[in-house]
DNA sequence: AAGTGGTCTAGACCACGGC
DNA sequence: CCGTGGTCTAGACCACTTC
């Protein structure tokens, strides 16, 4: 049997309506924590779609979380996680601590190095925007953060005034991207002379470093962070279930 | 089509088969880390089974962190990052991954130092045990761990072998203690020199420093672990969500 | 054009849990 | 017994990347 062609362009994967429908009700609240999410067979039958497309919508929302399967019983929306690790901006970050945010723009251009970087943007021509940030609390500077933006999506940023202005903000608001999540891999350097001279410790003294994806929630990848933090002076908190 | 029914009694279901045979790969070293897995079609022909059960096989190691796959390119060993976005024990990280466990315990008596820590867990007469091992991976230290318990809760703890058998084992089964969530603290510092000389790492090199709070599903704090990681050969990854 | 992973079909049988 | 999730087939078309 041929695969349905009746697909309308730019349409999201079957499996991922059905996710969406299924996330959506449970945002809404007309679906509950430990409420029974329809079977695989009602999904496939309400969606139009074979088991296995029910199944894998099904599996995907299990990793990611959202609901617990059980054999022989059925799926249930599963407890809420309390997003301890929320991704926030800096400037966020710095309201809730009740600090003044400063920053300080070091580097602002479109550069064609880094092809890694360019590919996981999906910049045209390896064209990314590299922005170079010190960033200070209370007067103090405490990180040192390189952002990387596909040029071509985000052309005006270049002239944008980023010393005052969230690059959240504006990405959120002006460009109208909705960012969603981030994956972090968090590491220990040692700082290197200029690092350790703009941030203001020792050579070699221990920095926080956090390279992080940010994707939108379409799941593309956005914007691509470098982050070296004073370890005197940030700590990052995370709550983890078992 | 008849599903094949040739299946002798108690075998793995035949996604696990394959995906247990490339593990043994990588575990061997025949595959090491960027090196190319065989395509799902390869495994599909070697394994005499179809695509979809082949693809399952290498979805599910990319969800563990395996393997990663590119859409036109293929399928790669990941490289031998341990992988957090769940609180898991020592154990289980390193069987996720392809890693022989091991661990040396320096340290465990019960001490009566820590006043802070005594009241967090609410330890009587702040009786604590005190619990420090080393932690390797495929015969390399990698980290320092230094655990706590409330002494008049797990009296019998001092005295049990505990180079191999994992804490978490021990407290969620002989213990009936449901572990819940852990409220973790990250930041860098640089190795002292006892450290240094444990871990093999240059004194002063930077290390992880990850001190984690573990809870029950109660609510009680049960564990307190100090932990330093060597930066060269750990990282934290996090997922965070707006 | 050839090869890869990503999505999908229309069924099948099995293992498990509750009635 | 029936409904649930778990495994599996033998194909298909699509999107993407490399040559």
């Amino acid at each position: 049997m041929l695969a349905k062609p009746l697909k309308s362009p730019a349409a999201l994967p079957a499996y991922q309506r059905i996710q969406q429908a299924i996330r959506k009700k449970i945002d809404s609240g007309q679906l509950q924590t430990g409420d029974p999410v329809p079977s695989e067979r009602e999904l496939a039958k309400m969606h139009e779609v074979s088991l296995m497309t029910a199944r894998h919508a099904l599996a995907y929302l299990e990793r990611d979380g959202v609901v617990e399967r059980r054999r022989g019983i059925g799926t249930f929306v599963s407890a809420p996680k309390i997003h301890f690790n929320r991704l926030t901006s800096y400037s966020e970050q710095m309201a809730g601590r009740r600090m003044v945010p400063g920053s300080k723009v070091l580097f602002a251009k479109v550069v064609h190095d880094g092809e890694a970087i360019a590919r996981l943007l999906m910049a045209p021509k390896s064209e990314v925007l590299r922005l170079e940030r010190l960033r200070q609390a209370s007067g103090q500077p405490f990180a040192l953060e390189t952002c990387y933006l596909a040029a071509d999506q985000f052309a005006g940023l270049v002239d944008t005034p980023l010393h005052r202005e969230s690059l959240f903000n504006l990405l959120e608001h002006k460009y109208g991207v909705e960012l969603s999540y981030a994956d972090e891999e968090v590491d220990a350097t040692a700082a290197d002379a200029k690092t350790a001279e703009l941030l203001g410790v020792a050579k070699h003294a221990p920095l926080l470093r956090i390279r992080q994806v940010i994707y939108s929630s379409k799941g593309k990848a956005i914007l691509y962070v470098l982050g070296l933090y004073r370890s005197d002076c940030h700590n990052l908190m995370i709550r983890r279930f078992r």
